[in-house]
DNA sequence: AACGTCAGTATGTCATGACAAACACTTGAC
DNA sequence: GTCAAGTGTTTGTCATGACATACTGACGTT
């Protein structure tokens, strides 16, 4: 066999980076199955000879892959593609992208959009001076019509300046957050679990005391400043947490 | 001010590798306090040059370090250690490790133990062949003496040959599967609520209809094996999820 | 037949050198 | 006085070369 060499191309006028190119390149090609779980790939000194690249850069790429967990590495042995179970993504999802990728058509109500300054605890979870203005959103998310999950977040209004109802009916917050160059890299999450209070089971359409799933979550950009502090409760019967965890 | 570069020791006849040794190092200092939050790190070139050391070392130090989440580093400017609250860890826990750590003297009533073939469900979340041998437990968890969680877990028998009962009761499952070499890597989870049922309610304590917060979950070792498939269910009122999140 | 040894192979670690790109700050022009 | 251009600093990317270490398999000895 030839390898995979082949079916990979690096564009060296790109300004993206010839690691990041190779690595998104193999991630393709284990996601499609052109690497099936368990095949051993080239060693790193014939990928990188064959791909004209030196073999610090190709390390570098397949590093990112061990990063991800999708492949294994043993000294004197080679690369192997881990079993395709273990291949789940990790990533830091707001739920209107998860229901959008699950083709479950959501749907957003603005039920509350203001601009005040920050409650004690709000302030402390965002780690702003007490004071400091928040914008503050009550919203009801709908997954094919039902109720779904009523979301509480507060974000400091320095991040998101022109923010409107509008968007955020339209879009995700993150979505949103994303436009105004926002890049969220680290969360913090809370979950538990507790009966619905009437009011909630009347708007999530659910039966009184009915069990609730809950969310608190702090989200932080990449220089780690604080940016979005959410409150969410979901209705347990519709919607579940899947999360992945990598020890490092 | 002479940075910190005088604060680390590096052994070069240590096996430990030396941008490892450096990490860690760097990573007590953080944790310590002696790098506070918001401080600038030396550059690298100036502290490769104060350790001996190369620039790439000194970069794969650091990198460990952006991994961790634990400094943030902008061309042009440098490298600083982040905000404080941001730093949670980021690990692959047992719930009687967090109940150790938290001082709330976990206990643990072994309910079932066996050895038998994998049901169809267990064998599949395992990746095993239909059949293959698998242990069986069921634990009721307590924390000061008050029931907390109910968990059925089931392992590959393969991984550990001499598993008994008596270990499980006196220490947790990945305390002891660490005993047997286990390395655990990576684990998917699933949390979700419900209802108790009358024997979970009553096993637990709780009223009938109670809210539980619920956790499937499987865990994987460093060469992608299913080591672990759990399902438990805890009581809301006393448990809940902390997850911290990474994009990468 | 079982065990130990040795060679081959693949990844792990480390050094040196060079250029590129982003950022902060200073300087200069209008 | 304000804005723009330029300069220096710092991290990001990439190449080449070398030795170390862990695993596999074959060979030889006991």
């Amino acid at each position: 066999m030839d390898g995979i060499a082949s079916l990979i191309t690096i564009d060296r006028f790109s300004p993206v980076p010839l690691y990041f190119q190779v690595a998104t390149s193999l991630e393709d090609l284990i996601e499609s199955g052109k690497l099936p779980a368990g095949s051993r790939l080239d060693t790193e000194v014939a990928l990188a000879d064959r791909l004209g690249l030196s073999r610090p850069t190709m390390r570098q790429a397949i590093a990112h892959l061990v990063d991800k967990g999708l492949v294994v590495r043993k000294r004197g042995v080679g690369t192997q593609v881990v079993h395709s179970a273990v291949r789940r993504k990790v990533e830091l999802t707001s739920l209107n992208d998860d229901l959008r990728r699950a083709q479950r058509s959501p749907r957003t109500e603005v039920l509350a959009f203001s601009v005040a300054p920050a409650p004690e605890h709000i302030a402390v979870a965002l780690h702003l001076e007490p004071g400091a203005d928040v914008i503050t959103t009550q919203r009801l998310r709908y997954a094919e019509d039902e109720p779904l999950a009523l979301m509480h977040n507060y974000l400091p209004a320095a991040v998101a300046p022109g923010l409107t109802p509008e968007q955020l009916g339209e879009h995700g917050l993150y979505q949103v957050l994303r436009t105004h160059g926002v890049q969220l890299r680290i969360a913090d999450q809370t979950i538990g679990a507790r009966r619905a209070t009437a009011a909630e089971a009347r708007l999530l359409g659910e039966g009184r005391g009915a069990p609730l799933l809950t969310m608190q979550r702090t989200a932080y950009d990449h220089a780690g400043r604080a940016i979005e502090y959410g409150s969410h409760v979901y209705r347990a019967d519709r919607y579940s947490f899947e999360v992945s965890l990598v020890a490092r």
